[in-house]
DNA sequence: GTCTATAAAGTGATAGAC
DNA sequence: GTCTATCACTTTATAGAC
């Protein structure tokens, strides 16, 4: 545990956040992952075990803090009097966009639609054992706050409204805000588009 | 141009349609496709030039009657005295549906999610170069019926709802439906879930 | 049009010097 | 902890026999 080693470690996840967005996981090569990191072929193999262990951190590292905000966000909504399914919903969005708004964590958004658009079952496993109570408990919620719905029919919405946010999610680093508009203000109009629409596809007559 | 040529490219083509749903077009090799084939290894470079053309290819054999579907659809809608919103929406979602009820569609489906979820330029060039006007054609059908919606938010609008159907119609052929219903029906209730969820999200107020 | 054989380059992973 | 060198394969693609 020299000191260098977290070092290492974090140019190495850096490197592979960008080069599995662009290229995939399988399509990124532990050669080109590590001459973007600066780093040593080998040094993959040696800190982290193998390149499917690496894949696994870039994850941990970015949905470790990103569904502990969505939890504790969620955590405070409930927390109120009454509670409204726009605020469960920014409780889940919000947390996403202000790390769109890092240039690597848009990138790391979308390394996440990649991994939600193909079926690895490997992959699958990992995310669910690891975050699925985060999904189940915001599922829980909308269920409370849509008793009209039959069970399949929330699933179904669910699901669909999941789709069209990781997807608008893994372009927001992308589109290009107007000048005259702050970072700010363009996250808080994204976030007013996608709980706009969250709110119709869940609750639709 | 000889008899067995066509039969060799379609076991190709399915093979590929298969592999490359199941393992990404990085994952699948040209060995573990020629293989599931029963064709020989060098068939592939024979008939289509590379592994990049063929790609192509696994998309043009859909997409051409999938898109063809689709403006026909669109075309009789648009015939009729008054045109519902719903009615366009359904032009697009049914011929997406029906090829889902085809195993091999299915998968199609899903390799169809892959590319709308990587980034890769080739590909997105090809697909916009060759199926761009499909989009265009529905694009222009909704601002004609959403008159009330400014442009950038009919283009979020749409950017969210073809997210979730692109994310819905990926998972179609993996549900499982009731026994007691039959394909028809089943497919009957999908098309009213998305249709429904697609009219809300892009018509709410 | 289909086959084998092989070229040329790339892959993840590891042993062993420093 | 980092390096070089290398192992053992796999990859796409092609030349040339049939």
């Amino acid at each position: 545990m020299a000191g260098s080693s977290t070092l290492t470690k974090e140019r190495i996840l850096g490197a592979a956040e960008v080069l599995f967005a662009r290229r995939g996981f399988d399509g990124a090569s532990l050669r080109q992952l590590t001459a973007a990191a600066g780093v040593n072929l080998a040094a993959v193999n040696y800190h982290f075990g193998s390149k499917e262990k690496l894949v696994e951190q870039v994850f941990r590292r970015r949905l470790d803090a990103l569904n502990g905000s969505r939890l504790e966000a969620l955590a405070k909504v409930n927390g109120r009097d009454e509670t409204r399914l726009e605020d469960v919903l920014a409780a889940y969005i919000r947390p996403a966009l202000d790390l769109s708004n890092d240039d690597n964590g848009a990138l790391f958004m979308r390394v996440l639609a990649r991994a939600f658009a193909e079926h690895d079952d490997s992959l699958r496993q990992f995310l669910s054992e690891n975050y699925g109570h985060v999904m189940r408990q915001f599922t829980h919620e909308f269920a409370r706050l849509l008793p009209q719905l039959s069970k399949s029919e929330l699933y179904w919405r669910i699901d669909l409204v999941t789709g069209a946010l990781t997807h608008a999610m893994s372009g927001f680093g992308m589109i290009q805000r107007k000048s005259g508009v702050s970072e700010h203000q363009h996250r808080e109009q994204t976030a007013d588009h996608l709980i706009r629409f969250a709110v119709a596809g869940l609750s639709h007559p």
